[in-house]
DNA sequence: CCAGGGTGCGTTAGCGCACACGCAATATAT
DNA sequence: ATATATTGCGTGTGCGCTAACGCACCCTGG
């Protein structure tokens, strides 16, 4: 193990003048700095991060701003695990963490939120954000310290200076679900697809992508329905009545986010007609529940808890380590079926 | 931050009398240990890992005994690949790694490796072990020295007291592929499946679980055949071969191992005939090249980077950081198919 | 009676690094 | 010219913990 003794012995200075060196402190003359930085990569010099840690003894803060945890079917619980995990984990290392949520169907809610952290943002050492409401993200976003990392998971905000994006390839998930749909509904067969609102981003490439693979299959029938979820989660119940109203053969139902169990709620509750096949997303409670009863077929799963722990894991590491952090971590798509959903349950790293 | 310090002064005593406690070194009064213990449990003192660190500034060795990473084509490059991740993520708290390879197919190479660990057992503090040569692994596991603390991944040793087992379910992953064959096939067709030799519990109830799903169905028939890998790969050609030969109506395949790319190539080179669905395991070059190529349906992943990644990490947080691990790691079955496969391939943690 | 050993404690020297401080030597301002 | 910054460097202290060391005190056996 090399350490700054043994710099400063070869580089014939004493050890302030190397820790200068190492931190760009100044009041080092050009030429020792030099010689200071050769002889550091000469020797592949690591610091010691118990040494580190223990002289600064600094305890590191990360603030985490996502939905509240109930909304969406519980679904934002989820990453809540991993990043509940990793605090554990990390805590060891003097991290700590304060959570920021915010109701996502409300502006003003997630305005607040922002206001909170942006009142002292350099108490922060780094950030998690969940950017749902994009365009109202991206204000915040400009806000934010240049000095202070912020890590998006979930969904992703373009042209912005995140440290990484954790998360999924959305359309690519779409393609994938058609994929499934198709071998469970065979050859001839018509479809409907609930679009749901406000806008996303994210669901939109779903539908996308579940459109795309059927793109040349004349056989199968698409119909696109929407429900607006900013007049309540009504709207699902209804969209899912005018679907099997409207459509007596339907085969199959593709919905693009964690609201797949309300559409098997209603589903299931008008028994007795032929099996719909139901295709959703993500592994809250009431989905798990309308899979066990075979009411849904495949969920995707974009491993939640996963996000968020690695969204904590790179700051720490980003932060702490000072090491590289890849520019995003793509995760893959899951399928999850009656079969292997007990192993997806709160499964985390 | 509570120190031993803290303890120290509200114990009057002092700090070397904490530690004697901590560290059960005795010398210590009956009382006076009564009394350190109650106010460290006050306080819920936790050692700063990054003191401790620097004080003992001690470097760790963990020792992996794994088949070499070209066998199974290349089957166990994959936990390798998180072997040397979590290699890279923990050099700076001084973990180090040491490889011991065998050849699964001799039972010498194997009984080599072991001696090698076995000759300076105590230069480990921890070890990784993959115990596919189930009967002899015990021998040597029973020669470990009982304060080197050791897990096993990939396949299990029942009645042994590993420090954690990491994998998967091996029979649900069975009746998981039955379940994607069923959709697959269809009400009405015949299946065969390879049973692979030498003899293998995970293999073995890959394919019990299989069976099992269609038990009660009447439609399926299924016809086991066997391929013995002791005379060679060549063993999987020869029985695949009689496979089509016996079955000309055969609808679906089921390889429960890695080498289901074997599979692949043979059926793949008898081209023109009704379309074989072909259902295996692990994301090898080979089968990722088969699937893509859609010569093989689905293929079950049991995430070998993150089993390798999660051993060494199970290690690090038992042996450096003293914390509790649990008894079993259970991955999830991941299914993986053409549209997901990409996201899959060398992921890790 | 005392040598030898065990018991119960306090003291101390690092581990490698960060950072404040101090002290010359030079540069700039008054 | 003197007063005041600025540059370039070395020194020293402390972060919390580990483990060796040392010193009384007691017990035991010859």
């Amino acid at each position: 193990m090399t350490t700054i003794y043994e710099i400063a012995k070869r580089a014939k200075v004493s050890i302030g003048t190397v820790d200068r060196v190492l931190h760009k402190r100044g009041r080092v003359s050009k030429e020792t700095e030099e010689k200071v930085r050769q002889i550091i990569l000469e020797l592949n010099y690591k610091p010691s991060v118990y040494a580190r840690g223990l002289a600064l003894s600094k305890t590191y803060l990360f603030g985490i701003l996502m939905p509240e945890p109930t909304q969406d079917g519980c679904f934002w619980q989820l990453p809540e695990v991993g990043i509940r995990k990793a605090q554990n984990e990390l805590k060891v290392y003097n991290i700590e963490i304060k959570h920021f949520f915010y109701d996502k169907y409300s502006i003003h809610s997630f305005q607040q939120a922002c206001a909170s952290i942006l009142a002292h943002p350099e108490t922060f050492d780094g950030l998690l954000i969940a950017p749902v409401l994009s365009r109202f993200a991206e204000d915040f976003i400009k806000n934010i310290p240049h000095n202070i990392p912020y890590v998006f998971f979930d969904s992703y905000l373009p042209n912005v200076d995140c440290l990484t994006f954790i998360g999924q390839k959305s359309f690519q998930s779409g393609v994938l679900s058609g994929k499934l749909m198709s071998i469970l509904v065979g050859r001839d067969a018509t479809i409907a697809v609930i679009r749901i609102l406000p806008e996303d981003y994210h669901l939109e490439d779903r539908v996308g992508g579940f459109q795309s693979f059927f793109s040349q299959d004349p056989g199968i029938r698409i119909r696109v329905y929407e429900a607006d979820l900013m007049k309540g989660q009504e709207a699902i119940h209804a969209v899912t009545r005018r679907i099997l109203e409207e459509n007596g053969d339907l085969g199959g139902l593709f919905v693009p986010s964690a609201c797949t169990g309300n559409v098997a709620e209603f589903i299931h509750s008008r028994n007795g007609q032929s099996p719909i096949r139901l295709i959703g997303y993500d592994l809250t409670d009431e989905n798990i529940r309308f899979m066990k009863e075979g009411v849904i077929d495949f969920l995707i799963s974009q491993r939640p808890e996963i996000q968020g722990y690695r969204g904590i894991h790179a700051l720490y590491r980003h932060v702490v380590l000072k090491e590289a952090i890849p520019r995003e971590m793509i995760l893959p798509i899951d399928i999850v079926t009656r079969e292997n959903i007990d192993y997806y349950i709160n499964e985390i790293v």
